[in-house]
DNA sequence: TATCCTCGAGTTCC
DNA sequence: CTCGAGGATA
């Protein structure tokens, strides 16, 4: 790299060349950073590309151009492309690493099927080609629309480039009307070696020259680039395409696509564990690149039986190939701060290439995964006794995240020594304990650790949480060592414009802003002034609350005010859930030395009677809620009665219009609103598929018997549940008659 | 009390 | 994407 000229002896010339060229440098970067396609700048690079940019402009202000980076906000959407909405989801497949795996994926479906003795199930196996996925939309055998995966609800307008693609065709025929055609775009070895020879730019794999390629402005510099596309699933359609997942295949040949030779049927794993052997022998030979097999029931009816998990399948898995692995040296050992104040160290790595990438960073999760044993001594799963100055083997888990693989001790420096990981939080100094039975050192520094704050205020803008856009992780580490408008907490977020009109430096006159940026940061504050409940909850990052229970609890409660006053009145119960709790430890322990039995039963007990009914009540409802425990409870209890904490929320909530609550389950289901429990056995259903039809229903599914349950469904061998549901005058129904109800 | 499943939290590179 | 642990269940 050539030295830089000081910006104080630059000439005008010279300045306005280099204005030129720092503009190139940092819009590439951000395309880089936004598109994927190329390799990325370091952000310490990038940040001293703008800081050498704004001080040329500082030092000559006549030579700024139009299009100056400084106007910018981080990286712009720099994106040509409309949004396009999934009708139905793009999924993500679940993962298998070993033939065990394999052997549990089957497992797993035929004890949910209720098919355990059964023969085998069939599957289709076929190669998972590694480029990237593209859903193509037909209406009345034309292609409408053409989208990228995106974050699977929501992708990228691609239509005009994957027209020039040859293996997609414009036109179909013999369709359902509506339907949409989902498979992988990829390049092939040679393609991308001819590409890569002819110049221009350089891709560092075909995946990436693949994506670069489909992501053009220009559809005729796709048309040039030789893209290919391999179909495996569909979405909507008004029609079926077959009763199972290889006919399905077959008709998607017959309309023209394809798909890929070596996708076979096997009966149960064996077979697929065969399959995948020849797959992996073949794949050198294949001349694209692949990451593993994917697995899928054969069956269409048995896959809408087994449904979904949050976000996968529960009929498919991708069975990975083995992760490319390098040595590196491992220079130094950080710790970074979480949001709940966890210390997680990480491997500064001397950079390695693994598979494509440039690594220069691994986590090394906690104290034991470093030892490479817990507490008690014992040696740990995928631990190492790991050490600064070590050689270590890289691996990219899932092909993504960098891990430590193996330590070759023959290598370690004489003088390593064991790490130790710090007794003290290296962000603001307050100690750092790790409680027992707990893998991680958490900060005990709570709302005065900056490094805290900092995640937390991120979390809150997050995408499931507030979502502010244009308030980035970037933006909130410049706000939070603002002097002229701090950003501390999430109230300061809303009072930003009103801050900013105060003063008399405007922050669109600032580095990084613009007219435009600064106006469009606070629209996008106004939008959320109005806030789903849920989202509100998970925003505050609470401790073991995440979306999916910020969800239950916004069903629950519905409005905030109820939440708040519930967890008011539970205090003195969550406090005494934590006593007991810390007086059972301590007792187990003083039992374990002296050789007796510990008594904790009674202990609870005594600590119990002391608490109010309204306490216990307001306790036992939130237990009672599904998915919410004692920890989960008593860490959102005792977070909202904490007046510094409380008083922080009231002030966000004092800036916010409305807390939306949720929207009452749709009243689709004739369960809707319903309570149910099961007990006993289910002959012609799993409980865990009963389960999903219940709440498809609309229906809540608890765990016991309680007032509130509306039906008991008794199963063969019903017990005390039934007993307890007389006494109630709960409803009790047979399996018959939930078949019945369920069938609607 | 033990076991299974799902969620939460933390992390990397693009 | 993985690990650990919370929560549900047998």
């Amino acid at each position: 790299m050539p030295q830089e000229t000081p910006v104080d002896s630059l000439t005008d010339d010279q300045a306005i060349a280099e204005l030129a060229r720092l503009a190139n440098l940092i819009d590439a970067a951000n395309r880089a950073y936004h598109q994927r396609d190329a390799p990325e700048l370091s952000d310490a690079a990038y940040d001293a590309l703008k800081r050498r940019n704004t001080a040329i402009e500082a030092r000559f202000p006549h030579l700024k151009r139009a299009d100056s980076p400084s106007e910018q906000v981080g990286a712009a959407p720099a994106d040509g492309f409309g949004k396009i909405r999934h009708a139905v989801r793009m999924l993500s497949l679940a993962n298998a690493f070993d033939d065990q795996d394999v052997v549990e994926f089957d497992a797993r479906i035929r004890r949910y099927l209720g098919l355990d003795d059964e023969a085998a199930l069939a599957y289709t196996a076929e190669p998972k080609i590694d480029g990237l996925s593209l859903s193509l939309r037909y209406e009345n055998g034309q292609l409408v629309y053409a989208a990228t995966r995106g974050d699977g609800e929501t992708g990228e307008d691609v239509t005009a480039n994957a027209r020039t693609i040859g293996d997609i065709p414009a036109r179909i025929t013999g369709t359902p009307d509506v339907i949409e055609i989902r498979g992988e775009v990829y390049m092939t070895h040679q393609d991308f070696s001819a590409l890569n020879a002819a110049g221009g730019r350089s891709f560092a794999n075909p995946r990436n020259a693949a994506a670069g390629s489909l992501r053009q402005l220009d559809p005729e510099i796709t048309r040039a680039r030789p893209l290919r596309f391999f179909a495996y699933a569909w979405g909507v359609q008004s029609a079926p395409l077959g009763s199972t997942q290889w006919d399905s295949l077959e008709r998607l040949k017959t309309m023209g696509f394809s798909v890929n030779p070596l996708t076979r049927r096997c009966l149960g794993p064996k077979a697929l564990l065969e399959h995948y052997r020849h797959i992996e022998a073949l794949r050198p030979t294949l001349g694209y690149d692949i990451d593993g097999v994917v697995y899928k029931l054969d069956d269409l009816d048995l896959q809408e039986r087994l449904g979904f998990r949050a976000t996968t399948p529960r009929w498919a898995i991708a069975h990975k190939f083995p992760a490319e692995t390098a040595w590196t040296r491992l220079e130094a050992i950080d710790i970074q701060v979480g949001r709940t104040g966890a210390l997680s160290p990480v491997a500064r790595l001397a950079p390695v290439n693994v598979g494509g990438v440039l690594v220069s960073n691994a986590t090394l999760h906690n104290e034991d995964y470093i030892a490479g044993r817990n507490s008690q001594g014992e040696p740990i799963r995928d631990g190492r006794d790991i050490r600064i100055g070590d050689w270590v083997q890289i691996y990219r888990a899932g092909d993504v995240i960098p891990k430590i693989a193996d330590v070759d001790l023959a290598r370690r420096p004489v003088d390593a020594k064991p790490f130790r990981f710090p007794d003290h939080c290296p962000d603001c100094g307050s100690a750092a304990v790790r409680e027992p039975g707990d893998s991680t050192h958490r900060c005990t520094g709570g709302l005065i650790c900056p490094a805290q704050a900092i995640e937390k205020l991120k979390h809150f803008v997050s995408r499931g949480a507030f979502d502010i856009e244009g308030l980035g992780a970037r933006q909130i580490e410049m706000f939070f060592t603002d002097d002229l408008l701090p950003v501390r907490e999430p109230v300061d977020i809303f009072t930003l414009a009103a801050r900013d009109a105060a003063n008399l430096a405007k922050l669109k006159n600032r580095d990084g802003f613009g007219d435009r940026s600064a106006a469009k940061l606070f629209e996008a504050i106004e939008a959320r002034r109005r806030i789903p409940l849920s989202r509100f909850l998970f925003a505050l990052g609470i401790r073991h609350l995440g979306e999916v229970a910020a969800g239950d609890l916004a069903r629950h409660f519905g409005r905030w005010q109820d939440l708040a006053s519930a967890a008011d009145l539970a205090a003195p119960a969550a406090a005494c859930q934590i006593a007991a709790d810390a007086a059972e430890l301590s007792e187990r322990a003083r039992a374990a030395d002296e050789g007796r039995r510990p008594e904790v039963k009674k202990t609870r007990d005594a600590l119990w009677q002391g608490l109010s009914p309204d306490a216990r009540a307001a306790w036992e409802d939130l237990i009672g809620i599904e998915g919410v425990g004692a920890v989960l409870a008593a860490s959102l209890v005792t977070t909202l009665t904490q007046p510094k904490e409380r008083a922080s929320i009231d002030r966000l909530v004092a800036e916010l219009i409305e807390i939306v609550p949720p929207e009452a389950r749709g009243d689709a289901g004739v369960l809707t609103g319903k309570t149910v429990v099961f007990t006993g056995t289910l002959t012609r259903m799993t409980r865990a598929e009963a389960k999903v039809r219940a709440e498809a229903l609309g229906a809540k599914v608890a765990g016991s018997v309680s007032a509130r349950t509306d039906f008991l469904i008794a199963g063969e061998g019903a017990g005390s549940k039934a007993t307890k549901a007389a006494a109630l005058g709960v409803t009790v129904i047979d399996e018959d008659a939930w078949l019945a109800m369920s069938r609607g």
